[in-house]
DNA sequence: TTTATTTTTGTAATCGGTTACAAATTAGTA
DNA sequence: TACTAATTTGTAACCGATTACAAAAATAAA
């Protein structure tokens, strides 16, 4: 078992009959190294097997070309689709992704949190977990001028940058279609109120309906986790409510809840989209499965992670500043399908 | 804009009246250390907000705490869960995670595997691209000693662990449970050869079909990537077979190719089970909701992700060896519903 | 040729922990 | 009390790259 010793530049510089600093300001293209000076120190260096360390010069520069990301749940197919993006931005840009989940709960999230900081990350990236109720955890961040940009699941504050979609405009929206489709009474599937994505869904939903003068009955809000198990229990809610309590729409703030709500209501006989017709939120794949297809808003997850990489990325590098740009909003679409166009 | 100077063990040493050494050790147990002196010790450095330098820990100890992870694509429900049962283990043994994707292409992984090494990770946990031929990225690491555990997609050789189901059993059940239930005629939905876990699964097959005394037919093999184009263009395939040449079951090496097959065949009025059953391999969310739901084999991401990391850890740690355990096979279980049932 | 400039390279300190080795302190024993 | 052994703490070098400042070399101007 040998262990081939690693190669620095005071290696190069031996080589070369040259000094350390010179090596490495030949190796960062620094202005004022001769050109053929440089070409020699990359050369032999690439001939030696040179790799930098990236500690000694992280420990010199205090820079760590690492960007903490804290999600609230890796195994989601949104979420995965923003990580991808924000892997690919930041690889382009050579930085590095630490990655890890809350599992939605605020203290796993404070504890990410200081590990991110003890790892001294050059930025972070954040979608808040489902009750997080203050980002005190973050202060230490913003003491120490570490850029925090929050996505989807955002929190209003002057630190940092937020991108996110026009939640309040597609839920709107999706109820307008619903209303348009013959809906008289919609049942609004919500998350958490303390998530923006979620209380800004509830208030398009509201300002639709007002707008349509439909008064809004609070019987007709379902608020869970909206995971699997929460979308059997609307149905089962809507299947105990009388005949003319019944909603003849739902407009759920996730597909998840959607999806499922829809197939115990298949199974007790409820005809979507006649008996009740459905819109959901995100365009998850399994949007397209369900029959009748999910109508829903589509609602790029990669594209959110490329922006709020981006975002993050242009700051450290000083292109922007990020107390300028508080939010960025990018475009959804409402996708109708056959769940909500009644015959 | 006021930084405040991080704290160091030097900080803590002037404050306390001791020297750093006495310090750096009180903070990390030694046992040489008087147990009054360290409480002093670790209770200043809290008091003070004393953040422990990684960079410089590291750059002495040539360990980074860190563990690099690559996978062929962040944004699929499998490999998410996979990634979350890693994070959950690596967490609470003080490992952080650097996570990148492939995207199934050599050159990103070859790129990817350089910017790991380079990074100098603790080890290397790996799923191949989906084309990825040698390993010959990863000889750094080997040559280094640096652990490498393969998940899923593996490359047999000695120098590292495999984390896996025995997709042969799996496969060769599933066909099993396909012909006890009246298919005489299988066709599989291949991915590519190349990679372990599907070329497995054909053998898995073929053995079944073998021991059930049915002639392989090579065209009822159809290779694809897996991904939803593909399993619409299986169906399309399917459908461009004379009715006498037509498969009475399916049995797909993923739910995605899967699903998608029966879409299209559905909707070209074909009946699922009766005329063609289906069995599908992952369980993934969409095999539940696909009607009829799709049989299929239950494979927990999340704990091939735990058994990676753990496996990983256990070695670094020196708890055990990676040589001489090579093969770790987790349970994978057939779930029977109703896509494979003929009535 | 001499002096002033501009380019290029070198010196040495620094970042913050870690650790081999030495020194000092305390406890134990004769 | 004197001496040996065991505990505890300190000294100083080191990990490898970066950079302020100094010095040397090359070029331009007088």
């Amino acid at each position: 078992m040998k262990y081939e010793k690693d190669v620095t530049i005071y290696d190069i510089a031996k080589s070369l009959k040259l000094s350390a600093a010179t090596v490495s300001r030949g190796l960062r293209n620094h202005p004022t190294i001769n050109k053929h000076t440089r070409k020699e120190i990359i050369d032999t260096a690439k001939e030696m097997g040179y790799r930098s360390n990236s500690f000694a010069s992280s420990l010199r520069t205090k820079k760590t070309n690492t960007i903490g990301v804290i999600v609230p749940r890796l195994n989601s197919y949104f979420v995965a689709s923003v990580l991808a993006g924000m892997e690919d931005v930041s690889y382009k840009e050579g930085y590095n992704l630490i990655i890890s989940q809350s599992l939605e709960k605020v203290e796993k999230e404070v504890f990410n949190a200081h590990t991110m900081f003890n790892k001294r990350v050059d930025g972070l990236l954040i979608s808040l977990a489902y009750d997080s109720i203050n980002i005190d955890h973050l202060i230490p961040f913003f003491k120490k001028n570490i850029p925090v940009v929050f996505f989807d699941r955002t929190s209003q504050n002057n630190e940092s940058t937020s991108i996110l979609i026009d939640n309040y405009k597609a839920a709107y929206e999706t109820t307008k279609h619903l209303l348009d489709n013959g809906c008289t009474r919609i049942m609004h599937l919500a998350g958490n109120l303390l998530r923006n994505v979620y209380a800004e869904r509830l208030q398009g939903y509201k300002a639709a309906l007002k707008d349509h003068n439909i008064i809004f009955d609070e019987a007709l809000i379902y608020t869970s986790k909206l995971d699997e198990e929460a979308g059997y229990s609307a149905a089962d809610y809507i299947l105990s409510l009388q005949a003319d309590k019944r909603p003849n729409g739902v407009f759920s703030a996730n597909d998840t809840a959607a999806v499922h709500c829809m197939i115990r209501l298949k199974s007790a006989g409820v005809v979507i989209p006649n008996d009740i017709a459905f819109a959901g939120f995100n365009n998850d794949p399994i949007s397209k499965v369900i029959e009748p297809n999910l109508t829903t808003i589509n609602y790029s997850g990669y594209h959110v992670g490329e922006a709020a990489a981006l975002s993050l990325i242009n700051h450290l590098k000083g292109t922007t500043n990020i107390k300028t740009t508080n939010t960025i909003v990018l475009r959804a679409d409402l996708i109708i399908r056959d769940s909500s166009v009644k015959k």
